[in-house]
DNA sequence: CCTCCTACCTGTACAGTGTACAATTGTCAA
DNA sequence: TTGACAATTGTACACTGTACAGGTAGGAGG
């Protein structure tokens, strides 16, 4: 119930407005109630994070290639992820040993298993996967939280106007790509592109080993 | 001069010992001292962001292959970022829209433009590129900071004994890989399969173009 | 019925955080 | 000598997480 309380918070105002006293005045009780259920608000947090880790699908389409299952596994959780854009970083930062996570690990390192990776080198693999999914979704560029898009597209147009005006022989490639580099992203395509780049590198490092 | 000794702190204590009155004191002077030279905190954590980004090497080997150069580029990044373990969380989360950061972004374009990539596409590549090189460093896992070893190896003992406690029928692979999982990773090993990793991506990419 | 135990919560307090605002110093040009 | 300016200090405020001691409801066992 805490955990949930804290997530809509999260998810309602930004992860910075989940304080104890805030948390707890919303549940109509005392700051220091919090204290009964969790040892300190880094455990909390680690709740909020485990809780996440739940949501991800973890079914495996087992007709399909491995190639292909991890596609979905990591899109599935890259999903969930994009649900909690402001709780996210969570993940990135805590052990995350919870239920969830050993669960999801488990099934990323059997479908590498079956992609010919040896335990060791699956390993590597599923903790850099699992580490580059959450990073794309808190490196998503141009989510300044919560301005309203008025000043967004407005600072957009200042970040290309500056970077049209910087000396083209000193910075020539960004006067080029003046307006990839400043115009917002298309959040779909941010993300599949960033998912096929990492799904491309394991591959590659997968066919190489043949 | 603040900046500097604020990242001579964060390096030797941790950036959470970068606070305003622990870094002034540091230097003889008053908290407020410091609103002298900057609007805010965010803004002194913005510039030590910008410091770190100015050590990168960017000269590149005109003789080499785009992909050496960017191989070149991304290591030395990545060699900087792990000399500043603790404040390298500064550049995932900012903008970074410095000097530094402005010039590196220049030469990555460069190279990934003489790669074939447009200029569009070639930002995709730089942003994730970037991004992906600071979450390796922020994300090294048994990184437990500031307690000494004797603690870390047990607490990797402890893990590895977990792991293999797990009920097999469930965890199998977990089970399997409980020694790579829990045992610290050689960090050259890591920052190299990582590298590695990203650049296949990268070019693989790059092939399927042509 | 009374007592005790346990689960849960409250009240008070403390040290630490970033920073607004006004007053103060040192230094150098007119 | 008088300003003007850069740089710093002093005080204060609202906020953070949390230690510690005490309170309260409800049910089990005598």
């Amino acid at each position: 119930m805490l955990v949930e309380a804290a997530l809509a918070l999260a998810e309602a105002e930004g992860l910075e407005a989940v304080t104890i006293r805030r948390l707890t005045k919303e549940l109509g009780v005392t700051p220091m109630a919090l204290y009964w259920h969790f040892r300190s608000k880094d455990e909390l947090l680690e709740g909020m994070a485990a809780r996440i880790f739940e949501e991800i699908d973890l079914s495996v389409d087992a007709s399909a290639t491995w190639q292909e299952q991890l596609r979905a596994l990591l899109g599935s959780m890259l999903s969930v992820l994009r649900d909690h854009p402001s709780t996210a970083i969570l993940l990135s930062t805590r052990t995350a040993s919870s239920e969830g996570s050993l669960r999801a690990t488990e099934v990323v390192l059997d479908i590498l298993g079956r992609g010919g990776f040896s335990p060791t080198e699956a390993t590597q693999i599923a903790r850099h996967a699992l580490s580059a999914v959450t990073n794309l979704v808190v490196g998503e560029p141009g989510v300044v939280t919560r301005e309203d898009s008025g000043k967004l597209i407005d600072a957009q147009r200042r970040a290309r106007i500056f970077l049209e005006s910087l000396p083209p022989e000193r910075y020539p490639r960004l006067v080029e790509a003046a307006t990839p580099l400043s115009a917002g992203v298309d959040p779909d395509t941010y993300f599949a592109f960033g998912l096929d780049l990492l799904l491309a590198g394991i591959e590659t490092m997968a066919a190489r080993k043949c």
